[in-house]
DNA sequence: AAAAGTCACAACCGCTTTTAA
DNA sequence: TTTAAAAGCGGTTGTGACTTT
């Protein structure tokens, strides 16, 4: 026959350990050893499961585990390996001595994540996010002519208060690299939003001072650091490498013609007949109320776009 | 100063795989 | 070989600390 019950879940405690728990498993452990985690809690004098005392011994209490801050290493550690094996966190835990999947897990979804949304990197795919590639759809110069690009940033920049700065940037820089005459570009715009885009690289940057290189084979961007040619990332550094705007640029629109298709999600241009007032000011900020009533009419979905939550 | 909102992370839940009887 | 608990694992939640309003 199979085994005997670990315990009688019934009366058991659950929740926060106590000092005073932790010191009677560490005591036993260090008497008895680890494992039979069935007789254990019994014969430690805890009112926990067994389960419950191997979690807070493997995730917690051991000697050998490593507390504190993440260095940079392990940080671009994970990244790596999570681009390879995906959540496969004991795996990943494998490799980082002292670090438990649970750990490592917390400051994936805490940290890592949102470090990677802020970048334009999808953190699943590790690859340039789909609402960014719909960007570049929406300013692709052999979709659009010249005053329908220009329409479209006009429209863009009518809702920028809504915009994260990355996407303000991506779009003045992706017309630029289409187009040798500016003279549609909101200069003022492009240069402030140069500067807040340097502003948030410097701050969220999680590859530091990683150089990045251009792969000649797939004519994408990798980073060098990460040792990972398989594995495109989308940077801030990059696209702001001078004088090479263009040609990096050129280079991630064709990684996304080879990856991707947008016929679903491209849009029927048409200039909106009216824009709301506020939208004709200088004012940073406009209402719930205006920003939907702005983007019923646009045909490209601005709203898809600046999902606030993913970006932020 | 208090309330509300946000963040971090320990702990739990539930499913799958492994192991012991 | 079968069975059922233990162990492993990833997802989710509860809660205390901290920040913002």
């Amino acid at each position: 026959m199979g085994r005997t019950p670990c315990c009688d879940k019934n009366g058991l405690k659950k929740g926060p350990w106590t000092t005073e728990e932790d010191q009677k498993l560490i005591d036993y452990i260090q008497k008895n050893g680890s494992g039979n985690w069935r007789i254990l809690p019994k014969n430690a004098g805890l009112q926990r499961c067994g389960k419950s005392c191997r979690l807070r011994w493997t995730n917690y209490l051991r000697p050998d585990i490593k507390r504190g801050k993440f260095s940079l290493e392990e940080e671009e550690t994970i990244i790596h390996l999570h681009s390879i094996l995906g959540n496969k966190w004991s795996t990943i835990a494998a490799r980082l001595p002292g670090r438990t999947d649970n750990e490592i897990k917390n400051y994936w979804n805490t940290h890592i994540r949102k470090k990677l949304l802020r970048m334009g990197i999808d953190p699943i795919t590790h690859s340039p996010r789909l609402d960014l590639l719909h960007l570049n759809s929406i300013f692709n110069p052999s979709l659009y002519n010249s005053t329908q690009l220009n329409n479209n940033l006009s429209r863009l920049l009518g809702v920028q208060s809504l915009i994260n700065p990355e996407i303000l940037r991506l779009a003045n820089s992706l017309l630029s690299s289409h187009h040798q005459n500016q003279n549609f570009l909101l200069q003022s715009n492009f240069q402030e939003n140069q500067l807040c885009n340097s502003n948030v690289q410097n701050q969220f940057n999680p590859f530091g001072q990683a150089s990045l290189i251009q792969n000649p084979i797939q004519n994408i961007s990798t980073c060098s650091h990460l040792n990972t040619p398989s594995v495109p990332f989308y940077s801030d550094t990059l696209v702001m490498q001078q004088p090479n705007v263009e040609q990096s640029l050129s280079n991630i629109l064709n990684f996304n013609s080879q990856d991707f298709t947008f016929d679903s999600i491209l849009p029927t241009l048409s200039t909106p007949s009216s824009t709301p007032t506020s939208l004709n000011s200088n004012s940073s900020t406009i209402s719930e109320e205006e920003r939907e009533s702005y983007c019923s009419m646009l045909n490209f979905d601005i709203p898809n776009i600046l999902d606030v939550d993913e970006f932020m």
